[in-house]
DNA sequence: TTGTAGGCGTTATCAG
DNA sequence: CTGATAACGCCTACAA
């Protein structure tokens, strides 16, 4: 059997309080004490029961992470950043994905977490007002990724701001013409980031006197495949676009991809910028908005060990800047502007 | 104040006992009596105390996964794998990133994980007999990746079969001087896979009648930079490879960088071959070795809750298979062989 | 089928 | 500075 704290207690010849109060490295006890307890603990290879602290502390030692995807960079990184801050922290980090809106349901009808932790980092996940409610019942601090919501704290980027950025950019070159590959701005869930990026899009065409086209706009849900199949929609158009801002740089990889295969590149032919700076993204020399994932994280784990420390303030909310990254997928528009029935050379590469 | 199994009893009408047997779905309990404690449980909207749970059962319904990486596709992919199964199942994922060697030595001394888990997933981490010694003190099942240890679980690749069939597909097709892009075969922690597959690498050049040249083992730690700069001393030799096996795809991503950023071509003037089937490999272009990742984190899962349901039989050590991706890097060897001092015309573009 | 009661291993509150 | 001791919330024989 496991020795108990009772063991630890007898073997230093001083009660369980003591070894309690030692083990912890609380003050009021002597040095004596303390080395003789922690001599005892040593020989037994005694470790505290985290059931038994947690039942009579009522604390966990950990924080819960709920997220859509683990099997993505960006979330791979956020989660690194988190991890980092934990860890120094000694909490103990609970891994919950939602994957589909089946499970996301489930959590929120059972609150699986209840007790579980002692504080909760939630990822770009979008809440509906039950929801939030349902996390605030918990009664721990939370910290969401990419919305602000009263209550709780959080951390995000000005996603408008970044797109505008990636729309201007495209602009100031000289292009009129500009598709947007986008998300899933149409997911029933309503993921907040495809909903801003694709408005500030629209807004930031509208403003520089262009009337946004909503046949530029290629829907698909995120991913290389969907990217892919979006630009081909976009080429496809009988008066294509000459640049495109993908929601993301996965998207844009697909974009990349289908260029490729019919032969056009980029930025010659058409100009590609994408959003995040995925770690692929220097390799495929694309030009991109930059955030800064792992940061983010980091951010998050310090809101919630903050507020585990605090003194119930009002949780922050801190904006992380972006930043465009100039590669060389996008350039100057063509300046023999093609006519809307673009010439079939321009189809093959040089 | 949070309701407990007393006031549901007491809403019941029923006592603590049966409000327990009731909500874990045991036998003997009558569909009434089952009937009210569930009302009562949603009308208070109660939820078990995991900590008094596991301390009354001694199980924590929680799972830790260990592992040196988070923000790598290769773990990430893992990770959804392991989290698929495991919730199905109901249980709880507990992450702990291994980072560095200092986090790594910390956590065999302290084991942060004991009484935590009721079963623990290790990915690749190097573990020395008393590493393995302190796993096994744990007293819950073990279940590893990428390595066979006795007692413990076990799911993993042949990376000697996998490494060997790259090189024999560059050496059917026609290449004698084969380079290789190595991990860190000399970490000190002594990760397995980058030693099984130089290993393999040297063992199979040589079967073929090929004297391994040490000049063409480049090394580097894992990564995009890194295996940039290794392929770039390899061309820098006098003599230089036609055709590079690179440990991982990620290594051979930064090689081809190099390539083009030297205004070389893949196959054309190196052919490249990778190991992993990352993600991005499709988009590349690049060929390589598969394996299936996700695949591999579901069968460690499946190990875990059937050691956890099991009669104590030995764990199994699950073996999936590798397989050839063919793509568009790896060719032929030129016919006209470049003397060994390369005319400078063939590193400029065609 | 249901109830009783002891115990799980700590922490925290009081005394001393 | 140290020691009793009452929670903490649930599980599980055992008894009814």
């Amino acid at each position: 059997m496991r020795a108990s704290i009772t063991d630890v207690a007898g073997r230093a010849g001083v009660s369980t309080a003591t070894v309690s109060r030692a083990l912890r490295g609380l003050p009021h006890v002597s040095e004596a004490t303390r080395e003789r307890v922690l001599r005892a603990a040593e020989e037994l290879s005694y470790s505290v029961s985290p059931h038994a602290a947690g039942l009579a502390s009522g604390r966990t030692g950990t924080v819960g992470v709920v997220l859509p995807f683990v099997n993505r960079w960006f979330y791979g990184q956020v989660l690194a950043g988190i991890d980092a801050v934990l860890r120094a922290h000694d909490l103990d980090l609970l891994l919950h994905n939602l994957g589909d809106a089946r499970v996301h349901r489930r959590f929120f009808t059972r609150m699986p977490l209840r007790r579980r932790v002692d504080g909760l980092i939630v990822l770009n996940l979008p809440l509906s007002a039950p929801e939030t409610e349902a996390l605030a019942s918990m009664g721990v601090p939370v910290t969401v990724l990419g919305s602000r919501i009263p209550g709780f704290g959080g951390v995000c980027i000005d996603n408008r701001a970044g797109a505008a950025t990636a729309v201007r950019h495209l602009i100031n070159l000289g292009h009129r013409r500009i598709g947007m590959i986008t998300g899933a701005p149409d997911d029933p869930r309503g993921f907040a980031t495809p909903i801003a990026r694709r408005e500030a899009y629209r807004a930031t065409l509208t403003e520089a006197g262009i009337v946004p086209d909503s046949e530029l706009e290629a829907r698909g849900h995120a991913g290389i495949e969907e990217g892919a199949a979006a630009m081909a929609r976009l080429l496809s158009l009988p008066d294509p676009p000459t640049a495109v801002f993908a929601e993301s740089d996965q998207m844009a990889f697909g974009a990349l991809r289908t260029l490729r295969r019919m032969g056009l590149r980029a930025p010659a032919d058409v100009s590609v910028i994408g959003f995040d700076d995925h770690e692929t993204s220097e390799l495929l020399d694309l030009t991109t908005i930059g955030q800064p994932v792992a940061r983010q994280g980091e951010l998050l784990a310090r809101q919630i060990i903050g507020a585990l420390a605090g003194r119930g303030e009002e949780p922050g909310h801190t904006v992380v800047p972006t930043r465009l990254v100039i590669r060389g997928t996008t350039g100057p528009v063509r300046t023999a502007r093609p006519s809307s029935r673009r010439p079939p050379e321009a189809l093959t590469p040089p």
